[in-house]
RNA sequence: GGGCAGGUGGCGGAGUGGUCAAUCGCACCAGACUGUAAAUCUGGCGACCUUCGGUCUUCGGUGGUUCGAAUCCAUCCCUGCCCA
């Protein structure tokens, strides 16, 4: 369906660094990505209540699926047949698969896990399936996602250390297995794809540094840090951040999965961070929330029914240039459907933004200044809300 | 004029002698949400007291019966439907 040249390029270039923080670009064959940089969580093929079209206005550069909803619906005959998740979505920039690590732990009471893999009943209709490190490679060869991910186990906050500990060693073993099936097994699309490893580890720092160390030796094109904003408080995550990071290679892009809040991704861009996924743009956003650069606001209050300002001025997203927070207010408590829409939209285009604005300073050697200003300026609109009550 | 059915907290609508300040839904007011089983979930929602809890005034009006009434009786007012 895509004419791409297929050039089997992956590679990752730090174009500058200040302190840790970097900036740097992934090519691939589908597009570059400019880190840091945050991608659209698209668990099932679609970025929910957001049209591709809008994905490529608001500036996305590479957005997630999930192996483990696609594989279950509409499965990987359908998109095998369409010609892969690219064509099946008509999405031709670089897609990103989650291998279902997480959906194994957020559905925990649906798995059976051992060295083998993990079982788990479908969410859909309660069959039974089997993930192991191999087929899900597989299954997202299929899809024909540019980053893979392997399986791995993602521990729940808090976690027992020894059970942080052997679960650690499975996902390694795991992690093995599935750069041998990576490298006997080729893409199906004519576009390269590489494969990310994931650090876990808990809030461990030795398992975490051992879990580097190790995933690092096998030599991946890139390395994850997982099992992070489960519910640990934010220093710890910062903490067991700066830890993995330290070990990683400066020569491979570093994603710091499932994260996160505004201030939690300028943290950890601090920090080396270069790629960023989360739900909370768009699942906030659906339920009224609202990322401003003077900080978040529930759209529901009461406080918001007589504001026709925009929802932030300074925002280039349509919603922002074209309608009011009462306008939006009223759309959010009457249920209507283009709310959902704005909402995501708005949200995302704000993540985009902070993430190249981010970029901006980083290139610029004014990384920390501008970070400290930001982190300020977002929790603004919070203290003019208390101030308003008291 | 007669018959029937009704009048319950912002609305709809349960309850038909004590466990009722009163089920539930909506609306309203807040909160939560971090590799998406989420356009979802949780809490509050008569008044007052600082919370556990307690106090007070409520179920159309008035007056009764009763140890005790939203629930029973009388009467008045109002609403809907039907007959004249």
């Amino acid at each position: 369906m895509f004419d791409y040249f297929y050039s089997g390029l992956f590679d990752f270039t730090l174009q500058h660094s200040e302190g840790k923080a970097r900036a740097g670009v992934i090519r691939t064959d589908r597009g570059e990505i400019r880190t840091p940089m945050f991608m659209p969580v698209g668990t099932q093929g679609t970025v929910k209540a957001v049209e591709q079209r809008e994905l490529h206005e608001m500036g996305a550069e590479i957005i997630l699926g999930n192996t483990y909803h696609l594989y279950l619906r509409p499965g990987v005959d359908v998109i095998e047949n369409a010609g892969g998740l690219h064509a099946f979505m008509n999405w031709r920039k670089p897609i990103l698969t989650d291998s279902g690590g997480y959906q194994v732990f957020s559905l925990s009471d649906l798995r059976g896990l051992d060295e083998e893999g993990v079982v788990f009943k479908s969410h859909l209709d309660g069959s039974e399936h089997k993930f192991t490190p191999e087929g899900v490679i597989d299954i997202q060869r299929s899809l024909g996602s540019d980053i893979m991910m392997v399986l791995d186990e993602c521990t729940p906050y808090p976690c027992d250390e020894e059970y942080a500990r052997q679960s650690n060693e499975l996902t390694l073993r795991w992690a093995a297995r599935a750069r041998e099936r990576f490298e006997q097994t080729r893409p199906l699309y004519g576009c390269e794809q590489t494969l990310f490893a994931i650090v876990q580890g808990s809030t461990y720092s030795w398992i975490r540094e051992r879990s580097a160390r190790k995933l690092v030796e096998m030599d991946f094109e890139g390395y994850a840090i997982g099992g992070l904003s489960v519910g640990e408080p934010a220093d710890v995550m910062y903490a067991i951040t700066d830890t993995v990071t330290a070990i990683l290679p400066e020569t491979k892009p570093r994603y710091l999965m499932g994260v996160g809040t505004p201030e939690n991704i300028l943290e950890s861009i601090e920090r080396g961070i270069d790629l960023f996924d989360c739900v909370m743009p768009t699942r906030n956003g659906r339920n009224g929330m609202f990322f401003t650069r003077s900080g978040r606001i529930n759209i529901k209050n009461a406080a918001y029914a007589l504001d026709f300002r925009p929802i932030d001025e300074q925002c280039t997203c349509y919603g922002c240039r074209t309608f009011t927070r009462a306008y939006i207010r009223h759309l959010v408590k009457a249920n209507e459907i283009l709310a959902l829409q704005l909402a995501s939209v708005h949200n995302l285009t704000f993540y985009l933004w902070l993430v190249s604005a981010a970029r901006e300073a980083i290139l610029a050697e004014r990384f920390q200044e501008w970070k400290s200003e930001m982190i300020k300026q977002l929790s603004t609109e919070i203290q003019t809300i208390e101030t308003n009550v008291t």
